[in-house]
DNA sequence: CATAACATACCAGTTGGACGGTTTCGTCAA
DNA sequence: TTGACGAAACCGTCCAACTGGTATGTTATG
C-alpha cells in the first residue's frame, strides 16, 4: 500500500507478479495454459514487457522454478529454528513445509500445483535433483536413518495428495498420521 | 509377431501405438511437446488417422490416462494374488506395484512419468480422484491403519523419487527401507 | 456395398519471439 | 538545481511456424 501511490516504476514487483500469474495459470489450467499471451495479458504487462523480463519462456519457467525452492528452503529452515532436537531436524522440517501447503491462504496452494506442473518438464528436472542432493549431504549426519526417509517420502506423499485433493481423510485421523510420523523421525 | 507380416489392417495396435507414442513425448519432452502433429508425426500416423481413433485431443489424453489406470490395477491385483495375509495386501499390492517401476524394463518409465505429466492437467485429477476413492472404501476393512496410510503415502513417495530421479539411495538402503515398510503394513 | 480405417488438403486461430519504438530512471557534471 | 544522457523498463506490431480441428477424399474389410 504504501509502494501503490508513488508512481515509481517497481521492476521487482512487476517481476514478481508475472511470476504469480504465470503460477495461477499453470495450477488452474495446466501447462499448456501458460503461453506468453496468457501471461502477458493476465497480467496486464505487454508481451515486450514479459519478454524484458524473461528473455524467453523458458527463462520464466526456469525463475518460476527457482523462486519455487526458495520458499520451500525458507519453510523448512522457519520449522527448523523452532526445533530443538538436532536429530531428525530436517526431516522434521521437510515435513512441516509439506503439511503446511494445506493450512495456508487460498493463494499460495497455487505454488505447490506449480511445483508439479514444472516437475513434468524434464529440463527443470536437473534443478530439482539438485536441491535433493545438496541437502541429503548437508543433513546427513541427523536425518540419515531409515525411518527418516521414510517420513520424508510420506512426506512426498502427503504433499501429493493435498495437491491431488486425493486421500481425503478427516482432520483428527490426519493428526493421528502426523504425530506418528514424527514420532518416526525421533526413532 | 504372427499378425505382423499379412498385411491387415489392425486398428488396436496401431491405436496402442499412438497412446505410446504420446507417452514418450509427454515423458521425454513434457506436456507441452504432446501435440496432435507430433503424436502423428512420430507414429508414422497421419493425423486424419490420429482424429478418427481419438476424435479430440481430449479424448487421446483421457484414453491414455484410462489405460494408465488400468495397468495400476493389473500391477496391483497381481501382487495381491501373491499375498496370503489379508491384513494390509491391498496397502503391500500398492507399494509393490509403486516399486515395480524402478525394476522394470525402459520404455515402461514412460509410463508413470507421464501419469504425473497427466496428473497436472486439471480435467484429469476427477478420475484420479475417484479412483483413490473406490479403492480405500473397498478395503476399509483391512487397510485402515495409520501406519497403512503412511506406507501408502510412502509408496507415492517413492514413485514420485524414481520418476524424477530424485533422492538417489544404494540398493542395500533401498531394500532396508522396502522391508522395514512392509513391516509397518503387518503392525 | 456399407462401414471402418486410414490419408490429404486445408483452415482460422494461436504460438514464441524478433524488432523498433517510447517512457522512466539513476547519475553526474556544470 | 538543473539538465543532459545512457541505461533500464516497458509498449505495440509483425511474422513464420505451429495449433487443434474440419472436410473430403481413398482404400481395405466384413
Amino acid at each position: 500500500m504504501s509502494t501503490a501511490h508513488h508512481r515509481k516504476k517497481q521492476p521487482l514487483f512487476v517481476r514478481q507478479q508475472l511470476l504469480e500469474v504465470a503460477a495461477r495459470l499453470a495450477s488452474e489450467k495446466g501447462m499448456t495454459a501458460v503461453t506468453l499471451d496468457a501471461v502477458s495479458g493476465a497480467s496486464g504487462v505487454s508481451k515486450g514487457g514479459l519478454l524484458h523480463h524473461f528473455p524467453s519462456k523458458n527463462m520464466l519457467l526456469e525463475a518460476l522454478f527457482d523462486s519455487l525452492l526458495e520458499r520451500l528452503d525458507a519453510a523448512i529452515e522457519e520449522a527448523m529454528r523452532a526445533d530443538p532436537l538436532p536429530h531428525g531436524r530436517f526431516t522434521r522440517g521437510y515435513l512441516h513445509a509439506c503439511l503446511a501447503l494445506r493450512d495456508q491462504p487460498e493463494g499460495t496452494k497455487d505454488w505447490a500445483q506449480v511445483t508439479m506442473v514444472l516437475l513434468t518438464e524434464p529440463q527443470l528436472r536437473q534443478r530439482w535433483h539438485e536441491w535433493v542432493r545438496e541437502r541429503s549431504e548437508e543433513y546427513v549426519g541427523t536425518d540419515s536413518s531409515v525411518d527418516a526417509a521414510i517420513v520424508r517420502l510420506a512426506a512426498d506423499g502427503i504433499w501429493l495428495a493435498d495437491l491431488l485433493g486425493s486421500h481425503d481423510m478427516d482432520e483428527s485421523a490426519r493428526q493421528r498420521l502426523i504425530d506418528r510420523l514424527i514420532e518416526l523421525t525421533q526413532l
